[in-house]
RNA sequence: AGGGGCGUGGUAUAAUGGUAGCAUAGGAGUCUCCAAAACUUUUGAUGGGAGUUCGAUUCUCUCCGCCCCUG
């Protein structure tokens, strides 16, 4: 049995995961894009040695911060770890909040392996734009969506195929779990849980990786990190550093939201911050009243 | 209490006797290897009342609220 734990930042993924994974007898797997780097604890809200409670976890904290790491690599840890822990007889319990990840990783998605990839630096967007009209392409991104007019060009040069597979679920026996609440109850957490971070050292975390940000992705790219920039070039002072970490992880949350609602086919479940056991109770029973009819 | 100033979306601001602009926050959405990314889209305002005027957010009066100075 496989249970995905969906969920925007900050709803409480990582109690809820550690619960079901010890009810299960599972070991958990992070689909997470930033959690899987190392060096990135606080900024990303790693669950710690301690919160694991001896639940063996997979797919966190091993890519070295300055690789690249993209959709494609994970797909294929993913794949053959859960193919390993399956034949194995485990339970997987999968945590994260990269809707993207969890999608290449339990669906029929295909990327082409090793390909040349252009960037078009000499050609502007409407001049990609064209070139991608003339392959007769149905559905286009839009003009200012640079990242996705390269991506298509150079799949189109390439003769790769651009139909969307994307809908069969590999894994039968997968069960959906989304954790929600309010939005406004959201968003308040996520402000309180930045104010703890700073608490926490974040900051410290931050300088101790100050050398990384020349050649890192992922220390450019992270809610948490990015956001300090401006500070160590002195345009910012901290106050407002932590209100774009706020800010972007509000929006981050939304736009989570969106994503998930309109992939998968998931079962949604209110967090009870004042007795988590019930939310636990709820998805456990949940999960016992349909893992039969898998 | 007297004198002066100011009231424009949640917030910060612009402009005008004739369609109230911008930013930000908020909402909705797109998604096949940068995804904590990139991109699209949208709701919402001239403090209340009266007057002048064809027409007032703008000018006048008044009430309310806030700020400054004096006592």
């Amino acid at each position: 049995m496989i249970i995905a734990i969906l969920g925007p930042t900050a709803v409480g993924k990582t109690a809820l995961s550690i619960a079901l994974a010890k009810k299960y007898n599972a070991e958990v797997i992070n689909f997470d894009a930033m959690q899987v780097y190392e060096k990135l604890d606080i900024g990303t809200a790693k669950v710690t040695r301690e919160e694991m409670e001896g639940v063996p976890h997979h797919l966190l904290s091993f890519v070295p911060l300055d690789k690249n790491y993209s959709v494609y690599d994970y797909q294929k840890d993913a794949r053959s770890l859960i193919d390993k822990l399956l034949k194995e007889n485990r339970n997987i319990i999968l945590v994260g909040g990269t809707g993207l990840y969890l999608k290449a990783m339990l669906f029929d998605y295909n990327f082409t392996e090793g390909t040349t990839y252009k960037e078009y630096n000499d050609l502007t967007n409407e001049e990609i734009l064209a070139k991608i009209k003339s392959y007769n392409v149905e559905e286009l991104p839009h003009v200012n969506n640079r990242k996705r007019l390269v991506r298509l060009l150079n799949k189109l040069e390439n003769n790769e195929s651009i139909t969307n597979n994307g809908n069969n679920l590999l894994y039968k026996n997968t069960i959906f779990i989304g954790l929600t609440t309010n939005r406004d109850v959201l968003y308040d957490k996520i402000n309180k849980r930045v104010d703890i971070m700073f608490d926490n050292g974040l900051l410290e975390e931050v300088e101790s990786l100050k050398d990384y940000f020349k050649t890192s992705k992922a220390l450019n790219t992270a809610i948490g990190y990015k956001e300090f920039i401006p500070y160590f070039n002195n345009e910012k002072t901290l106050e407002e550093i932590k209100d774009d970490i706020k800010k972007n992880s509000r929006h981050y949350a939304k736009r989570q939201y969106t994503f998930f609602n309109h992939q998968f086919n998931l079962t949604w479940f209110n967090t009870n911050y004042n007795d988590f056991n019930k939310t636990i109770n709820e998805v456990i029973n949940y999960i016992e009243n349909i893992k039969h009819n898998l």
